[in-house]
DNA sequence: GTGTTACGCTACGAGCCGTAGCGGAACGGC
DNA sequence: GCCGTTCCGCTACGGCTCGTAGCGTAACAC
């Protein structure tokens, strides 16, 4: 079923998807999907939502390599045609449904997160990012970081419409942790 | 027509907007609209371009004050209800639609960019950031910290879904004139 | 053997899309 | 005063999608 999600989201898009169309491709019927989803948009939350599992923050040694790959990773997930046309998609309808914005955060966004606190941790322990002194204000920096992380990745693949190539990750990597770096020793 | 447009973005949303309640709205015909505009996406388009125009960026004396003020105002724009659902939806529609991706980038993405080279040029002349080596490496750059920018207010307020207050504004700008500052000087 | 659950299939009213066809109003040239 | 052009409003239409209702059936539990 969420395959055949993926499959008809690759080919025809958000818009000009129909739950018809996916009912067919999966060999099952319309009303079974209404049955289990209550439109639209659950399913295809859903449907992405296991694209995020196969992100992984391998240990590459410092926080630079570390940056570098979760938005590599990060921008060669954004770069496949479903995730793109479907995760702007979703985020445009949470703008006026709080229950489908919950739907996101859960399946999608805490799922990237886990990488940021996880790679944040690991500068930690190298003594690269200095230990928590106030743990909301750690959190606090935690998701500061993770917005610009995300949001410049995806505005630079969806927006710009330019690719995440080498150049642009290591420039990128190299301004925020110039970034975190001059801003942590003095405070 | 384009002030109608808005009114039903608010009222609706971007997924139940119909061309004919918009037509009823401002008083005009069906048909008028589609003579004018292609469908749906190009109509929304113009009625959201307008509001790129109030975008400007006084000269608040230092880069952190004026990246502050270009965050706080682009956030006010996406805290609107018309902008945030349209935006994201243009976004994930451009992706299948090259035309569309080019209105996009004419009527929203250089309005904003625009600020960005303001505002770095003013850096410049004030000795806060060097100036231009290499044309083409100061394009990169420029383009990168518009990416940096956008994309982090954009998913603050969209994706994370909390709002661009005085905190984070101030940590963001911090982190990122923190960057800047320490990657030039030796560069 | 029976209740429960889940599914497939058909059919339906409702709504929107985008277009065609027709008639009317304004404007300009002469 | 006459006529061509242009723009608009209005109605109507075929086609498509939505989301639901109704009915029959297969698997499973006990």
């Amino acid at each position: 079923m969420l395959d055949a999600t993926r499959a008809a989201l690759v080919e025809l898009g958000w818009s000009k998807l129909t739950l018809g169309d996916v009912a067919a491709r999966a060999g099952v019927a319309k009303t079974t999907l209404y049955r289990r989803w209550p439109g639209k948009s659950a399913l295809v939350v859903d449907a992405v939502a296991v694209l995020f599992d196969e992100l992984e923050l391998p240990d590459r040694g410092s926080l630079a390599a570390d940056v570098g790959g979760v938005v590599r990773s990060f921008a060669a997930l954004l770069e496949r045609p479903e995730t793109a046309t479907a995760l702007m998609a979703l985020v445009a309808e949470s703008t006026r449904d709080p229950g489908l914005r919950d739907r996101i955060r859960t399946a999608v966004v805490d799922r990237q997160k886990r990488l940021v606190l996880e790679g944040r941790a690991r500068a930690q322990a190298r003594g690269e990012l200095p230990p928590d002194a106030d743990p909301v204000a750690a959190a606090r920096q935690a998701d500061l970081v993770f917005d610009v992380i995300a949001g410049a990745v995806v505005h630079r693949v969806l927006v710009s419409g330019e690719p995440a190539d080498d150049a642009w990750v290591t420039a990128f990597t190299a301004l925020l942790v110039a970034g975190l770096g001059a801003l942590t020793p003095p405070g």
